[in-house]
DNA sequence: CCAAACTTTCAGTAATTACTGAATAAACCA
DNA sequence: TGGTTTATTCAGTAATTACTGAAAGTTTGG
């Protein structure tokens, strides 16, 4: 029995030891390095402008092959019904996640898209709709509103507001011709142009 | 008297609704055009990830012709100097705005980059150095751990960091290349590649 | 129509982030 | 050197944002 015991203690220091040779440390390797991206995404996530928890369930789903219930999303984060919730409605709304409804099953399930150049274009989308838009919308309003100044400071507020209007349209519509793309074409044409 | 004050409640009615004909009116067209830019630029700033002083305060440099000291842009903004000067330091740590040493003159100034490209390339570069590279050190590290795993999910796993990875490098070498570029081949590159 | 299963909302609270104002430090000048 | 101007820091506080947990709402199957 002690025997036995021993055997185990030094079977599991080993384990830590040892890379390639058994299935548990790869196992490990695999959780960890999971849970690792999972909490490091979150905290890069707040330097995007997007909160730490919608971040970390956009990670978990994407590293996660089928599609997961609140209750396992919220057991896997230790979050809360609440907190869980809303975040998988509002990365539903931002198009990065989608409901999976199973035969048989009442409850809602959720999967990520998992092609990256197809997340990439969604994201482009939502920004250039949630950003970019509105910014549009103030520097039309302040520009045509100083169309008729004649005084030296208003023309240059006049001038730089059209500049900035511009920018944002050419952005816009960068934005929206690259989303259309796929990853292919998209590739093709950035090796054309920057080889 | 009676009547010089109905002639000036009169005068005053009237400019309401005259937009061209006296300087007045266009010295006030600005001055609040540029007030409501320098506020929903702010409100504009926090939904990309920056604080809204931060965003106010670029938003005021941008359209102030002559570089502004702490006291100017505490003054114009209502704000603390702590708060001023942490998000002036904090602007030009970011390449926004610069330092100016008027001769004769112990405090400093600050100018932004008018600019509009040049300030889009730097807030390209920027990012890139924030957000994209340490995105990449995470999907490196958590793809170079998962290497030699066997299982399916852990395999699945693997594939999923590279290909974030292989996109993240994609993107900070593509944000590298446009920001070396200046406004005219850039205009020349999109007018070629989406004609 | 009821009860169970599941979803949504939201008031209260916690955590985070931003700001103030005053003290301290540094730079400069006579 | 001492006095003056300007810059920086930071403890305390305010404002904002995120989260919890429970209650209310909805849908479905019997």
């Amino acid at each position: 029995m002690v025997l036995n015991i021993l055997i185990v203690i030094l079977f599991l220091r080993l384990s830590e030891f040892s890379v390639t040779s058994e299935s548990m440390s790869n196992e490990d390797d695999f959780t960890k390095a999971k849970d690792d991206f999972i909490a490091s995404w979150g905290a890069l996530g707040t330097s995007w402008g997007i909160s730490r928890t919608m971040a970390q369930i956009h990670a978990l789903l994407m590293v996660t092959p089928d599609p997961m219930s609140t209750d396992e999303v919220m057991e896997e984060l230790h979050i809360s019904r609440g907190n869980a919730h809303t975040n998988l409605k509002d990365l539903v709304g931002w198009g990065l996640i989608r409901i999976i409804v199973k035969k048989g099953e009442r409850k809602e399930f959720f999967e990520a898209e998992k092609d990256v150049w197809k997340t990439f274009t969604i994201v482009l989308k939502e920004r250039k709709r949630r950003e970019i838009e509105p910014a549009i919308n103030v520097l039309q309003d302040c520009s045509a509103r100083t169309k008729n100044c004649k005084t030296v400071e208003g023309k240059a507020f006049n001038d730089q507001m059209k500049d900035l209007e511009d920018f944002a349209r050419f952005a816009s519509s960068m934005g929206e011709k690259i989303a259309l793309l796929s990853y292919g074409p998209a590739m093709k044409i950035a090796a054309k142009v920057f080889r």
